[in-house]
RNA sequence: GGUCCCGUAGUUCAAUGGAUAGAACGGAUGUUUCCUAAACAUUAAAUGCAGGUUCGAUUCCUGCCGGGACCA
């Protein structure tokens, strides 16, 4: 058990056989003591005054004196001021502490693991990653890496929405367009091959709808009748009546998309354990469309549609299938989650989606639930707030999309002119070069993504560049690369004996054993820039410490053994933190 | 029309109802005979407006103003 555990654990005792009053361990709000009060950790006494009906300086007095005899050799001062309560930990406690820590131990294992499913990523197949979907990556990715470093089984999925007319558009163009060209002949990456057909339908369609209207037609009419809007809508049709020319074509330039898609996902890192394409989930929502009709959970309308009503959920009536029966978004969905449930039988499954779909997927929660599919309650949107440029949202149809490839690209050559004028790793080879610009680039990448509140959306300005200094991965790169340079001139065979700990030397202590807690945390609220804000908060108290203290040239043999243990779990701790954000950590840079 | 989310330094982000609202970038000023200056130190700078609940509100409630998303 930890400090903070202890200690609310302690307080709860202390006033149960004080006053015979039960207040949890849970009620009791233990915080880090503020650096201008003596003291490291902190009781807020003023929750409990009321309830207890004393004065705050009498209660912590008798509090504090019971504390200090009830954990003997850990706490070993306190006072009071106003309606805190601040406990001073001995020396001793903190320099056992950091002696026990290893990096092989620096996280406990949960007591009841679960199976959880990562759902993330969702591409579609008619056009390039964007920076939107590099949000949706990374999160995706560092949730599953969150929970499964605390012990639980982990499945990471991705469901591809490789049909309907979006896809049609690409396809429709590039028989107009393409004169047969492949990415092959163009020697361009298949998705953006695909993507630039998608934006050419977009031309051409806007352009005949300008052409129709000047010709007197009204807008809305000029949108249905424009020739390449009725071929892609001919195409669909012909796709789902199951025609042969058809299909080969979608086969085809699919397989160039997921060419595209492979080697950017290899790029960023990310994995799927499987991957589910919508032309091979859509038909199964319908089955339990029909069962949803035996059960009374849906109803039928004059003209065939099929409904639910969620008004007494405090929502909508929602159509889950349309009169001509061709199944809706959400029908597709409930197939998919039976069939992910049937395939891999998960206490939980979370979908990587962003905060447009928030309805969508209470929606699809609430349907799953009165259907009585297995594991319903175990459904969880992750929603994330979308990246926004200072114009505004971004929009493929209008060209002011941020694209991946081209963003990860940026990112590896400034990481590679900035590593290259400092000029402190000449004698690394060509490969171990390229290595070190990807590590760096991406870092920074992801962190700058990460280090925000998934669910708040964020602004990214094109115009400049994400920064190296500062709040960033680099940051904490080099923090460890420091670190890992002393160690290899100290060594790290290491004895430790009793020692009394610095200010700094204690902080770190304190910082270190913040992280469980901190990986829980960002497990129960599947929020990694949690861990991303420690990671910094502990690099940037070790550049501190480091600039007041010396490890190879400590004063004293003792202190020097204590700093390289210090050294030693700083570098892992930080080595543990950027991995379960995707980020790796180099030993020199 | 209905539902939901968001307004914090110049900018991008923090702050389970707790002490004097933290960081980073940008601005100003310093630090390299000594373990990597992608670093460290000092400094100026903010809770949209008006009420309410509370010992205590950036946080909870009401209204307004401003921005965004979704449903039909």
């Amino acid at each position: 058990m930890n400090l903070i555990s202890n200690l609310k654990q302690s307080t709860s005792n202390c006033i149960q056989s004080l006053y015979g009053i039960n207040i949890t361990p849970e009620q009791v709000l233990v915080n880090a003591t503020k650096p201008e009060f003596e003291g490291d950790y902190t009781i807020v006494l003023f929750a409990f005054v009321k309830q207890l009906g004393k004065s705050p300086e009498v209660l912590g007095n008798e509090l504090g004196n019971a504390m200090l005899a009830a954990m003997p050799g850990t706490i070993t001062n306190f006072n009071i001021v106003k309606g805190f309560l601040n406990f001073t930990i001995s020396n001793q406690y903190w320099f056992d502490y950091i002696k026990h820590l290893s990096p092989e131990n620096l996280l406990p294992k949960i007591e009841s693991p679960r199976k959880i499913m990562v759902e993330y990523s969702s591409p579609n197949t008619n056009k390039p990653l964007h920076l939107g979907h590099l949000r949706n990556n990374f999160l995706g990715w560092s949730i599953a890496e969150i929970l499964k470093i605390q012990g639980n089984d982990v499945v990471k999925t991705c469901i591809v929405n490789d049909r309907g007319i979006h896809i049609c558009k690409s396809m429709i163009a590039w028989q107009l367009f393409a004169n047969g060209a492949t990415p092959e002949d163009t020697n361009q990456k298949g998705d953006h091959f695909v993507g630039d057909y998608y934006v050419k339908f977009n031309d051409a369609y806007k352009a005949q709808v300008a052409e129709l209207v000047a010709g007197g037609m009204t807008h809305d009419i000029a949108e249905k009748e424009a020739p390449i809007q009725k071929g892609a809508q001919e195409m669909l049709l012909k796709w789902e009546q199951g025609d042969d020319a058809t299909l080969e074509l979608w086969k085809r330039m699919n397989s160039w998309v997921y060419a595209g898609f492979e080697t950017t996902y290899k790029k960023i890192g990310s994995d799927f354990a499987k991957t589910y394409f919508e032309s091979n989930t859509y038909l199964l929502g319908k089955e339990l469309v029909n069962q949803g009709l035996a059960k009374k959970v849906f109803y039928q309308k004059e003209d065939g549609s099929v409904w639910i009503d969620l008004t007494a959920d405090g929502l909508d009536e929602k159509i889950v299938r349309r009169k001509d029966g061709t199944s809706v978004y959400i029908t597709q969905d409930i197939g998919l989650a039976e069939m992910k449930q049937e395939e891999f039988n998960t206490d939980a499954s979370i979908y990587v989606v962003g905060d447009e779909q928030n309805y969508h997927f209470k929606v699809l929660k609430l349907i799953c639930q009165k259907l009585q599919l297995p594991a319903s309650d175990g459904i969880f949107h992750l929603s994330y707030g979308m990246v926004e440029l200072p114009t505004g949202k971004m929009k493929s149809r209008e060209g002011t999309v941020v694209d991946a490839d081209d963003l990860v690209d940026e990112m590896i050559n400034i990481s590679k002119e900035k590593t290259e004028s400092l000029g402190k790793v000449n004698e690394f080879t060509p490969s171990q070069l390229s290595e070190l610009y990807n590590t760096i680039g991406l870092g920074a990448l992801k962190f700058f993504l990460l280090r925000v509140d998934p669910k708040k959306k964020m602004i990214f300005n094109p115009e400049e560049s994400i920064d190296f200094h500062g709040f960033t991965g680099p940051f904490i790169q080099y923090t460890h690369a420091r670190i890992k340079s002393i160690l290899r001139k100290t060594g790290t065979s290491i004895s430790l004996t009793n020692s009394e700990l610095l200010p700094l030397e204690k902080a770190l202590a304190i910082e270190l054993s913040n992280f469980p807690a901190v990986i829980n945390e960002a497990a129960e609220t599947l929020d990694p820039s949690k861990v991303a804000i420690y990671t910094f908060n502990l690099a940037k108290l070790f550049n501190t410490f480091y600039a007041e203290h010396s490890i190879s040239n400590a004063d004293t043999e003792e202190k020097k053994q204590l700093r390289i243990q210090l050294g030693i779990l700083t570098a892992a701790t930080l080595q543990k933190g950027m991995h379960v954000l995707g980020i790796a950590v180099p030993e020199q840079m």
